[in-house]
DNA sequence: GTCTATAAAGGGATAGAC
DNA sequence: GTCTATCCCTTTATAGAC
């Protein structure tokens, strides 16, 4: 078999993605990745046409990941407290295993937030209109502001993606060791539908 | 007057940390920098002996703003709610008008947390204990639990914080515009205090 | 598919005139 | 203080042998 092995492709893959995530498109080297993979630049390209081809694969995949976990939640039909657990579960694994991603897609945003526009093209997949009338009926106070599900929604996200990708410099804030704070994550699980949704 | 004007060399840091803070270390170019700022790399060079200096000031500029907000609000003996208010406050203002510092700190310090050394070799500015304190002295019963201080802590930053950070991609999927967007940030001031206190 | 060698461009840094 | 010209190392990318 002489064509381009999938496998292997598959392999250079989450190499790169590792460098990538931990340094980001301009402070990455092809070589390095090269290097971690055991074979040489010239295979790098036979696989990958370019570094921004490379890139751009290793980034979709992660913003792919990212936001099929939101979308999942958000289209779900489960009742509020499932689908708040749902998330915060998917994502809090999810970012424990990788924790550089999240850093590396707000970088990688940053500069160039018209990478989103593949995403976005077709469908805008992700409508808050349901969590909106979610939120309405539980009747509760504090859910009938204005923008309910928009705040509802960045509250989630941010309390389950910010304390992993300011890990280094929360865990040395609260000097916790690596594993101590990882604890710490997994115990946020609990803690976020609890300040998301109360006694609900 | 020939030597170094401290002015012209506090515009040169202003512009580089707009660079900076939008295309990280290895992204920004020195010959970006001295275009933008209207002079050539040679003058750069004179100014700051390297990118490397250059990008070490701009880098611990950004990070002491950033921690001295935290700082201000931990070592406050403001009641609760006040010290909350106050940090939220100062840090959704500054990063309104800088909102790409917080995704390059994040960047930064996941490639080289080591530079937080500075920081936190003396003295451990950021204490816990006082906060701990007041959320146990006030009787609620969710602060009763283990970690209160951290998690509450980390709750309010990443509150504060990621909307701004990861305004790019939550722009985008809200549909909002720009200016929409920085209302909705402006909004969240209150309902941040609101969420991480409620009626107390 | 895999390698070595090298072309080609990019970009940090400095020499030296003014 | 400011510029032009240039050095030289790094890094992407490819040619071409096996």
């Amino acid at each position: 078999m002489n064509r381009m092995d999938a496998s292997t492709r598959d392999r250079l893959l989450d190499i790169a993605s590792e460098v990538f995530h931990q340094k980001g498109l301009s402070g990455a080297r092809m070589q390095e990745i090269a290097d971690a993979a055991g074979i040489n630049k010239a295979m790098l390209h036979y696989y990958f046409k370019s570094k921004e081809q490379l890139f751009d694969t290793v980034f979709q995949q992660a913003l792919g990941q990212f936001l099929s976990g939101i979308a999942q939640a958000l289209t779900s039909d489960a009742p509020l407290r499932q689908k708040v657990e749902q998330y915060v579960t998917y994502t809090t694994e999810a970012l424990l295993h990788k924790p550089a991603v999240a850093a590396f897609i707000a970088h990688e945003l940053q500069q160039h937030p018209e990478r989103l526009a593949t995403r976005f093209a077709d469908q805008s997949l992700i409508n808050l209109d349901n969590l909106r009338q979610q939120l309405l009926t539980t009747g509760q106070p504090r859910f009938q502001a204005t923008n309910t599900a928009e705040h509802f929604f960045a509250d989630m996200v941010a309390l389950c993606v910010y304390p992993v990708l300011a890990q280094p410099l929360l865990r040395r804030l609260m000097q916790h060791t690596e594993s101590q704070y990882q604890a710490f994550l997994r115990e946020r699980q609990a803690h976020i539908t609890q300040i998301l949704l109360g006694q609900l």
